[in-house]
DNA sequence: AATGAATGAGGCTTCATTCAT
DNA sequence: CATGAATGAAGCCTCATTCAT
């Protein structure tokens, strides 16, 4: 379905892509106009729909092969050996900042894909993220003997992950108040250190 | 400056109101077409523009109407003297389940108002919803002698607040996944319950 | 055809036609909106349809009452027993000097209804303008015997004519250049009998 | 900037162009509709947002061609060398003449921008006709000492050009009364040659 | 493969005019 | 006599998509 594209050369490909993730991420999508992407990637209208059906089908392949290019980063990183609940929160929070460091637009798109609103792909990227979050289970053989034992497990990591949401949540819109193209990493560090510590404190035996 | 609207029968009001919302619900800012929205509400083109200035103006003033509706109702039912932290949590809850089933598209319409990414509103609504959150200060006047003396305070407000926040949202992806028109209230109910619980068990002294 | 509108009382009838002059001095026909004008003049939407079947219509009265409120004042003003030419151009220029004191508005509306551009009103304006200008003779019975014999004088009053169409003209754009209301009358009629000396000496015997 | 619409065949490029003169010269800048120029030009309506941005973009550009065309055939042709005012005069009309029956359209499009009163554009038409009227003076060097002392040069030539321009006009309406596609040009020039003698037996010594 | 001219539906908005009250 | 709510056509402009070259 897509070997013409695949077929191009790498450097081709990227162009085009960068474009639509760039355009999409500053616009969304229905404002994200044919005309703008092939104008930021330098190459012709016809050719676009050359490639892909229709705008549709651009940002869904734009979606898998985004989604391919941050997993295989995390698979490669994720030490599965470590059963300790907060150590491998740690372990993802940091990965999480090396994508955002290594992948900002592409990081940028997935965070505008999970709000996208536009009918005509609204479904369809719903789909692929519930996909995505039933497959991977990277909390998945946690040692839970380490739990108080009058702590429902489930809930207290429900908790601690939602909290780091939210803490994720509050250090990039800080962030965008302040202008900053990216937060201190240091300072945002020691602050998930501190929650960390609370809820070992609280929650561990 | 919305005085014609104003002045129009409640029913008509309402007809346009709902028409809006909806459509607005339905398909966000930009493809909330004007069109969309007369023949939902079974009104002429025209006479939309009669009553506000633009599409824009309408959604200003959806926003603000639809933050007196429940700003009144709120705070009719909160409870200010009540200090203890963890109470009043379960009313703000309980009022909030209340709203929205009270008035579940109002309360949609928020939701959508506080992701909106359309351009040409975004800012307004963002504007209009920080002014809010920082004149409602519904977790002030705390009693914080409760809280263990080994934990900052501020942290776990935030974190239980936070889990909230993704509790809430679990409970309406499931109901939407499921089908429902609404959750079980009785069950969210009760497994709210079982997170205070544990938060009580682990951040009180 | 009127009888409705000119039983209003008068003060009522002069709002609404000074509205209407007003909103078209500004904006043209076209864009002198039926909304512009019912604001302008206080009255309701329906009432100015009440007492004019249209737009149109409207206009078409208002430059037939504006005629006749300028026509009774220059007819009551030129002395038709002076037989010079210069001395009738002096007296004619000094009256209009005089209706654009007294009647600004109403002299702007004629200055704007002769350039009008507007299919619907165009060819009635100008059809209007045509047969004031042909039954209007008010250079008619001059002493030619003052001019010299080897001249032309149908040319040559034709170009003192446009001469001073020109001469206005110009004085007019300077105001409006340099933020005038008004031009300096003094100096306007010191200059136009500057005109006057230079035709005199060329022209006459 | 009009680069698409520049490099489109001729043949294409001068129907549009004269589609959007006729409809403008026939209703004005706010009566010109898009509608009714591509219907005329024969294109689809996006074809014409395709060439230009908006509306008054394609006004301003052909202002400007319309300007370049006729500048060029003027200065082809225009004498500088002569410096008697009434031979450069007879030049000047010459070449008005041959203008306007070469580009009939053309000029009539000027006369309109000239009296242009639609706010979009009136001020932009009103600084191009005045930055062109500033830096071409067709009548500079002239030889004043042909004049009579005791005439004011300035005053006489204003009266001179401000004949020609009202006989000009005077000759065009009748045209048009007489429904004739162009005035009979012998007539014109004899004529114009009778105001000329007349102008040079009364102002020059 | 590659271009970009060409299309036409659909979006927001304005406005003269009508009509129930 | 007076109001202003209501209508719908028409205006400008955008955009995904097609197609001849």
């Amino acid at each position: 379905m897509f070997s013409k594209f695949l077929s191009l050369d790498e450097e081709k490909q990227m162009r085009i892509l960068n474009a639509a993730i760039k355009v999409y991420v500053e616009r969304g999508y229905d404002n994200a106009s044919t005309n703008a992407i092939v104008k930021e990637a330098g190459i012709s209208k016809g050719l676009l729909f050359h490639y892909f059906q229709n705008k549709k089908t651009l940002y869904l392949f734009l979606f898998d092969y985004c989604l391919d290019m941050v997993m295989k980063e995390f698979y490669e990183k994720v030490n599965l050996e470590e059963r300790d609940f907060f150590a491998r929160l740690r372990q993802i929070s940091l990965i999480k900042m090396e994508l955002l460091n290594k992948f900002p637009d592409i990081i940028r798109f997935f965070e505008k894909a999970i709000l996208e609103e536009a009918n005509d792909i609204k479904g369809d990227f719903k789909e692929k993220i519930f996909s995505v979050k039933s497959s991977t289970a990277i909390f998945d053989d946690i040692d839970t003997s380490k739990f108080r034992d009058d702590i429902d497990i489930q809930k207290a990591i429900k908790s601690i992950l939602w909290t780091f949401e939210g803490f994720s949540n509050e250090v990039l819109t800080k962030a965008k108040a302040l202008n900053l193209k990216k937060p201190d990493y240091e300072e945002v560090f020691s602050e998930g250190e501190q929650y960390i510590e609370m809820f070992k404190r609280s929650f561990y035996k």
